[in-house]
DNA sequence: GAAACTCCTTGATTCAGATCAAACGCGCGA
DNA sequence: TCGCGCGTTTGATCTGAATCAAGGAGTTTC
């Protein structure tokens, strides 16, 4: 198994380029030590598939560049995105055989990956990181929960604009650029892509994508960099008020 | 605080009236004293509220009596149900102080509680709680993700479908009626909560169910009783053709 | 530098499900 | 027994997003 980026890997849990945030919660020395020696990159292509649903896995890892999806397919062809995988996000079903989803890269990407038996070994010792892994996962689920309340109740409009913000949202923690002003991100989404997120076609998504920027709420330069002058207004066009001023 | 129920409070984990699977799954005598000494039962009756969205909660859980549903509500009103709480199920949220939902007693219902504070001590100190409360969260996950499929890409009629399978499924496995045959359940929702549920309006759940039975895929004794002659034929019409031999 | 991609936009038309409106059935308390 | 309220059904109409169809704009490839 080629690993292309070895030379990344940092013993410090502060730098390390992965932001595994299921490790570097409550770091110990040992416990890094013991998951470093377990640890390896691995590089994607946008488009391939990282994992077939039913497969057997044998790592749990996290995001470090780039973008990938878990999609469900129907038999006739249907697909649903059912989760967004962005920097520092984890990957894997620790006690699980076989992964439930497709998790296809959505662009370029490397993650950082753990073997998954010594991991779960890991885990049986170390409460402290089953917690963490439960925090984790509940977050995952309130994530997954209000997106069910996207995808059942709100406009195509409504739609776009959650998901926007939601990236934006996600970039600008990532980066640290917490200040007010004018917030402005790459798109790592195809419109393709965005449709299957958010249960639309991909002429609805470009449609009203250019509906936003028409009504000023967005602005576009080329087809995938944003600006946001006014994220309050965003996240008003998402009919979600709640936490506006997180960012501000 | 009320405690209707104490006197069907057990000690044995095989009996536990509650069937709390965070412990069952791998009891051990002194870890069952613990959760007995802290847990007591509720009740609440149809309509209502068990939880405020925001609330400091004091307590996890399990249903053993009743049907409750998680409920996200947007200002304007638009509702979406994010969860189906059905007996056996696990409500709460380990190391987060407020709740992220409304919990809405749609039926009476019976609550198995333990007080959260000595739970959640008694998960540091035992490993393979945190671990069975991490599966049983993935599984939630899992749940919510499947449902993003249904919200976001399903027909009318193959929500309907895809709600009575889930039902008919949870309540044969609760029965333990597993032979093949008819199924044969009661629906514990109004038409209205299934709308909630399935991002439909009452009027269209209405419509499918009627539609679904003109066309023989179930039989309706009253509003409220289904019975389903080819558990097979529902699933395709949830275009699902997954384990459709799960029951049979 | 043209062909062949892939991704995006835009227009015309259709249709599934929402909305608006009315009425039915059934249990329940007065 | 009579309303009365709640959940449900059914019908008529409207509409937001899907579908069908065509073209544009920016790449890679040879």
């Amino acid at each position: 198994m080629h690993n292309p980026l070895t030379a990344e890997v940092s013993q410090s849990c502060d730098d390390c380029p992965i932001r595994h945030r299921a490790v570097c919660a409550r770091c110990e020395a040992d416990e890094l030590e013991v998951l470093d020696s377990i640890k390896y990159y691995r590089a994607y292509e946008a488009g391939q598939t990282i994992l077939w649903s039913g497969d057997r896995m044998e790592f749990v890892g996290s995001v470090v560049r780039g973008v990938a999806s878990l999609t469900q397919t129907m038999e006739d062809g249907r697909t649903q995105m059912v989760g967004l995988l962005l920097p520092s996000d984890f990957v894997g079903r620790p006690g699980r055989d076989s992964a439930a989803y497709d998790v296809v890269a959505t662009t370029d990407i490397v993650m950082c990956c753990f073997r998954k038996k010594p991991f779960e070994e890991m885990m049986a010792r170390t409460p402290h990181l089953a917690q963490r892994l439960l925090e984790m996962t509940l977050d995952e689920l309130d994530a997954a929960r209000e997106w069910m309340l996207v995808l059942g109740r709100k406009t195509a409009r409504e739609k776009i604009a959650s998901l926007l913000s939601i990236i934006a949202r996600r970039d600008a923690t990532l980066n640290l650029s917490a200040g007010a002003g004018p917030l402005e991100f790459d798109l790592p989404l195809t419109r393709e892509a965005m449709a299957d997120y958010l249960g639309l076609t991909l002429e609805t998504v470009s449609r009203q994508i250019n509906a936003l920027k028409r009504d000023g709420v967005i602005e576009l330069k080329g087809k995938r960099h944003v600006t946001v002058p006014d994220f309050d207004l965003l996240n008003e066009e998402a009919g979600d008020d709640s936490d506006g001023g997180m960012l501000s």
